[in-house]
DNA sequence: GCACATTAGTTGCGTGCGCAACCTTTTAAG
DNA sequence: CTTAAAAGGTTGCGCACGCAACTAATGTGC
């Protein structure tokens, strides 16, 4: 694989620059020329590995120490200690399908760490909120994760992580979510 | 819903800060009490979320209109119009697995979009390039990809912008990905 | 040259997920 | 009141994915 391979990286270390900046070169070529697009400089691209790479990273505090998987982990993150509320609610603040929290829930019961109770004022609903052992695990997790956060985030200095978040914000109202 | 949702949300707005700002107070708080964590605030999920959406937006062009998933979409992107390269080097560049690659790959002989030739000099490795018909697509894919990338940047200036790819670099930095 | 480890790529298997369909309860319309 | 529509939640089904095991080819040690 050497040489050749190495060849390839020579070609895509020439394309190593923003594709903004190929946005713009496009209206000053011959229309025969075909765009390029490089995948690891393009943003979507990027933020999924990198939204996938924080998720590992995190997944070793609620997945190796305490065998959640993420949809759980967000159950037990939204649901929260002092809290009662619906799997819908869930659905909607954590974006994920209602089949997914529908589950994630299931497990929870399962394990003893959630508890479900039919809210009599609307009886589709269930009531959800953390058992016993559930706000021991939740009191252990939260520092844990708050923690690797803080350790991502420690590589922006102050007004880098400002930035970062303002970003983030724009992003997602232009996307809609939030 | 209504009435003990709004509760609920009340509750949320009271805690609408960062989540630094909770780490900080920890130990200003007695030991009893649990640190909180508000999931939209969260760094790890709001960027799951982001990545996601961003996708969403994304796949408008390659789903709806080419009929890709994100997979094939990947390796049409790796592959180019120029190239020849490895399943491997795919696999090494996006960071998919090479079972997901693999199939990706088959979907796109399937479609003849590209074409898979066995390198004489290691019978191992395949040779992948595009076809014609892949090379018309791409040539039709790539503006439409970047302009998306470009309309969703544009909520952030070019200072912004920069800043915002420097955190990127730095997060990739710290995580061992790029 | 032969044995063993390593690499490129594919495939069977189990699982988690989204979709659609469904049940139950509540709300809206007439 | 009756009927239809809508909302909360669960479940069957099909599919994509990761893991582990496999084939085939190359590289390494002696």
């Amino acid at each position: 694989m050497a040489a050749r391979s190495d060849t390839l990286f020579a070609g895509a270390s020439a394309l190593s620059v923003r594709n903004e900046i190929f946005a713009d070169e496009i209206s000053a070529r011959p229309p025969t020329t075909t765009p390029t697009l490089l995948l690891t400089n393009f943003t979507p691209f990027r933020l999924n590995r990198l939204a996938t790479g924080v998720s590992e990273h995190l997944s070793e505090v609620y997945k190796q120490r305490f065998g959640l998987e993420i949809p759980e982990w967000r159950v037990i993150a939204t649901v929260g200690p002092a809290f009662s509320c619906t799997a819908q609610h869930i659905a909607d603040t954590t974006r994920m399908h209602k089949t997914r929290v529908s589950r994630a829930i299931a497990h929870l019961v399962k394990r003893d760490l959630i508890e479900r109770a039919s809210n009599a004022d609307d009886r589709r609903e269930m009531e959800l909120r953390l058992t016993k052992a559930g706000r021991a695990m939740y009191a252990e997790l939260i520092p844990l994760a708050l923690e690797r956060e803080r350790a991502l985030l420690a590589c922006l200095n102050e007004e880098e992580l400002r930035s970062f978040n303002e970003a983030l914000d724009r992003l997602e109202e232009f996307l809609g979510l939030a």
